[in-house]
DNA sequence: TTTGATAATTAGTTTATGCTAACACCTGGC
DNA sequence: GCCAGGTGTTAGCATAAACTAATTATCAAA
């Protein structure tokens, strides 16, 4: 059952991903939302919680929530690295589009060699970024954590350029493929509705309006009034 | 734990891989030989033996041994050409020696999805054979299951064209390319020691002695006097 | 401060897969 | 035609990871 490389089990790396995930900006991943991500029943978290404690890969306040080791960090980001690399090959290689290729790399990230990875990497120009915008750790498990805005946040009337979004629901990835929300696309924010309305925001001189939910999970990067062009 | 794509787990995959090699010579596998290929204990096997059964994958012969039935067949051949595509593909594209090849793809083969294979077969220009010379089953389950004789049975003084060696002692794929030992190359057997001893051929006139051993590993056709040049 | 809702945990079960030890079956050599 | 040694199977146990049901902890609001 230990025959995966790295000699964690799929469970335990889902587990470390989604816990990475959840405490990045800082905090606690909490049971309940460990559970909901991974779709299993809260005490299948406690479960697991245990042993990855035992394995001294995360701390576990009781009731509070966990938080990983250095050691289960670094687990973690490994990975995130083979899952974004992946995406990242698939879609230049083997023409998938960004909206199929998170399922293809969440089955395989658990299967490839550090050596195959490597070499994707290498064929592809060791690439800082997924196709989804998200930063790619490096092999030493450094990985630029610096925290985007939402576009949902952005003051109306700034020009942002859009650097991440979420790679995990195709539909939504499509959407925005059609509306031409792509990362590194330029926008200015010309208006927002109030009461968690949507923003309306002006792309190379067309009006895209993006409702408030959605516009949460868009990730950007203010545009300095004296930048671009 | 049924995550995997086709429903049935790695393990699963392995042992009716397994016994699609062993039984492919028309005969039973036996415990024996499965629990020694998969390097499991023999009531190991007898377990999954059980459960394959049911499933209705395998026909058991208590004490005899057992045999795939075509829904077993089915898939093992599945898995068996996912294997040897993925082969070719990290040989061809990602520069991957001969040797590497059979680890990397024995984890993936079990995690790829239906789409990434057939992706791959096309950039590959749908192979038939793998990087070892084994065939690879179509899409739809076909497999060219030739029988080829040995080279430690092909008579002294004939000419044979080496078609297919074994790929799973990444040494001994080492040394034959070496040799220059590789599928296609064109040999005269000018030579054999008796009691099991080595064979001479002829290789574009360079001799090389072949331990009995490893000669029985290597698949050869037969090429009739006229042929050649 | 008590209480009720929500979240977390423990207890106990299930399934897949492995193991060792013990027992059963078969076949070849006498 | 019988028996020994090897092969196959059963019994019983372990572990990982999931589940449901029951219990406990925490927190915020009345």
């Amino acid at each position: 059952m230990r025959q995966e490389p790295g000699g964690l089990t799929r469970s335990v790396e889902d587990y470390l991903k989604t816990i990475y995930r959840l405490s990045s900006q800082g905090g606690f991943a909490t049971t309940r939302d460990i559970a909901e991500i991974l779709a299993v029943a809260p005490p299948s978290v406690s479960g697991m919680v245990k042993r990855l404690s035992e394995a001294g890969l995360i701390e576990h306040v009781p009731y509070r929530g966990v938080q990983l080791t250095n050691q289960g960090r670094r687990a973690a980001l490994r990975t995130i690295r083979r899952h974004r690399i992946l995406e990242v090959y698939l879609a230049r290689f083997l023409a998938y589009d960004w909206d199929n290729v998170h399922d293809e790399a969440e089955r395989l990230e658990h299967a490839v060699s550090d050596e195959l990875i490597a070499r994707m990497a290498r064929a592809l120009g060791d690439p800082s970024y997924d196709p989804h915008g998200a930063p790619i750790p490096t092999a030493e498990g450094d990985i630029d954590e610096t925290e985007l805005a939402s576009l949902a946040d952005a003051p109306v009337g700034s020009d942002v350029v859009l650097r991440q979004v979420n790679d995990d629901d195709a539909a939504v990835l499509r959407y925005l493929a059609e509306q031409g929300l792509t990362p590194g696309v330029r926008l200015r924010v010309t208006g927002r509705q109030p009461f968690n309305g949507p923003t309306i925001v002006d792309l190379a001189g067309v009006a895209r309006i993006i409702g408030h939910e959605l516009a949460a999970t868009l990730r950007c990067e203010p545009l300095l009034p004296e930048e671009g062009r």
